[in-house]
DNA sequence: AGCGGGTGTTAGAAGTTCTAACAAAAGAGT
DNA sequence: ACTCTTTTGTTAGAACTTCTAACACCCGCT
């Protein structure tokens, strides 16, 4: 990973920047996206307001950092899930990298909602989110494709040929089977329902254990006809 | 319905209350949850700002207000597809009662995600609104019980019985069968998990048109084995 | 006709983001 | 070792925000 040299200067300037993400978490954490202050960020960590202004551009700028930091932790923890089970066959990997999924979403909901709750108006994601949310639906999309069974009727529907060309543009390589991609980015469209409306509390009230409900929503997943 | 009788001092109080709430939409079209200022709408409603902290305790009751009244329309959208095809076949309703409730959403994205984006701080939602949640749920766990076969094995799962028991409390009435409840919910948060990554524009960049996905999953949902 | 409650005003406190100008510190070059 | 330059942090302040307090006014109910 190429540790690059740094000098002291940037080293301390690096260093300033994840401790205000740090401290901007933690804001994050007790009061939402709208309580991350940068005087208050400042004050925590013993400086003035405008001193933060020499890390940030501005208020927005650090919120994006905290988002592609999110994005990239998501994605690295569902890659870790698929490494860690690759000798599983398809249908259990597809249910660690679900609940290693949820399981981030549910240990910091404050950041998943960062990630997918209400984008915030002027804002417009880096280029880097897109690549950083691909990788974390990659893993889903080869789990299917593994899953795909070897006869299916070759499908050109509008959907199926646009899913292809997304695919090739995106990772190129060998292309997977077009209802195995249709799968899979349903899959993802459904966990990611299902954990937001959990993250939000939307089950709260219920009885409902979430949990069950996932587990529930897995077993459809696979259970579902080609 | 009754119209009640209304001073007209509770009428003008009434109607102001709704413009503000008006020009508060409108300011969440332009400029999403953060840019509704108080003062702002004062100064377009042709009134200095604290003249509005007569018809809102503060900047949250507002908001609350907005999505009460955000709730209540979708839900009564949805009721309304459901009865406008109440001739149709249950799999014919399930359609239109989906494509209403994305129609709905896309019509007023910014209102959607007052709904179901990130979760005010402080607030906690009013009683009513999970009323009205509920309302606009309901019609798809109706359809399900009427699409469900009628020798369905009986399944004494945990989730089962929780589904039964939250349903028994909430709506009272008839039992539906324990897996027509878990498929209604489950089509609940899978359009929900659909409609909401499209709202953010999340199918951006992919070049892959959300109809088509949003109609494959229509079409998976009907095709699952009971 | 007059009284009282509802409504709108201004003033201001306490907070926010962010800019500008200045001072200090710290690394780099000679 | 001494300067020079760049980065960093400071204070001051502008332009906002929400929201409270005190006052004035006016409408409608009795």
């Amino acid at each position: 990973m190429a540790e690059q040299v740094r000098s002291p200067r940037e080293r301390y300037r690096d260093q300033n920047r994840t401790e205000a993400k740090q401290v901007a978490l933690e804001q994050l954490a007790e009061s939402g996206p709208a309580g991350i202050s940068v005087n208050a960020i400042a004050k925590r960590m013993g400086v003035t307001g405008p001193a933060l202004y020499r890390y940030f551009a501005n208020r927005d700028a650090l919120l994006s950092a905290l988002i592609v930091d999110a994005f990239r932790d998501l994605a690295e923890a569902v890659e870790g899930a698929a490494e860690r089970h690759r000798k599983k066959a398809p249908a259990g990997r597809l249910r660690e990298i679900a609940l290693e999924w949820r399981g981030w979403a549910l240990a910091q909901p404050h950041r998943y909602l960062l990630l997918f709750g209400t984008p915030v108006p002027g804002y417009a994601a880096p280029e880097e989110t897109y690549d950083l949310a691909d990788r974390g639906m990659r893993p889903l999309l080869s789990v299917f494709a593994e899953l795909a069974p070897a006869d299916l009727p070759p499908s050109r529907t509008a959907l199926d040929r646009q899913l292809t060309a997304w695919r090739a543009e995106r990772a190129g390589g060998e292309p997977a089977p077009p209802a195995a991609l249709r799968r899979g980015v349903l899959a993802w469209t459904r966990l990611h329902g299902l954990i937001s409306l959990e993250v939000q509390g939307q089950f709260a009230g219920t009885g409902v254990d979430p949990e069950l409900l996932f587990r529930a929503e897995l077993d459809a997943l696979l259970a579902e006809p080609w």
